[in-house]
DNA sequence: ATCCCTGCAAAGCGTTTGCACGGTA
DNA sequence: TACCGTGCAAACGCTTTGCAGGGAT
């Protein structure tokens, strides 16, 4: 995204384009495949604007998510991590790896089966999902 | 399960069956379709046996999630959930309704087939898997 | 007497909030 | 001047831990 764009979005929300704002957006997005926690994200935008404070950081990944540029993701750790939002492909899922837990993701279209079967035999209308599978990578799996 | 079974099981692990203990499985059984949080399991013990400590209920469930006698679940909220462990049907999952909050449960072995896609393309070997939907039930859809 | 278990209170950790300051329109 | 955004510190909610007392073997 560029900056226009991404002024141009904080101001239909009523908020301004702010430097730090800027940094934690940039660090989002040059890394991208990396599934930041919160803190992990403090620490990269820290490096290289020492002046910015936790709180914000949580301020703006809120303010990220309900502008619907990122992700909120709920593993089971007890900290949140965020991705950019993939809007066309919303059905992919994530593989966590127990050993060096790194976050992988999985393109997967049976998904749309199971959600159908749900909806027809529970009757119950899915809006979201969240789909995590643990274990193993292929390199963690080879060194044990 | 019953109490012999119960304190054979916990003497394996080198551990004794206490009033604390029993009460706590005791409403696990009886709410054994509700999920509950451990707060909502220590009101519950609690109005049965006043005397227990949050600390213990903490302590009681970790303990039986170890020994397997239930499971751990997490869903975005905050707080963890537990549920007594389905040992024969390990695939199964969980919808909740973003209105009334209600779990419920659904068996789905199309997830077989995502996992060994998964093992295949991937080469990640699967250990486990969070799956939760997230939707309306059909008695909150018809009242929206 | 030993050792496990408990209740309580304090600490821990991720996250949110109150507040006063500072910058921008 | 008005207002939004920030940094800091305090508060928060869930969970874990330290500790001293009590019970069972």
């Amino acid at each position: 995204m560029n900056a226009a764009t991404f002024k141009e979005r904080l101001k239909e929300k009523g908020c301004k384009l702010t430097t730090q704002r800027r940094a934690v957006l940039d660090i989002l997005v040059e890394n991208c495949e990396k599934h930041l926690s919160t803190e992990e994200l403090y620490t990269l935008v820290k490096a290289r604007y020492p002046e910015i404070g936790l709180a914000t950081v949580y301020r703006t990944v809120q303010l990220f998510e309900e502008m619907g540029i990122i992700d909120k993701l709920y593993f089971d750790e007890g900290c949140s991590r965020f991705e950019l939002s993939h809007q066309e492909n919303h059905h992919h899922h994530h593989l966590i790896c127990s050993k060096c837990n790194k976050v992988f993701e999985v393109e997967n279209d049976l998904l749309a089966e199971i959600e159908s079967h749900i909806e027809d035999k529970y009757n119950f209308k899915v809006m979201n999902h969240n789909v995590t599978f643990y274990g193993y990578c292929e390199t963690c799996a080879k060194n044990m």
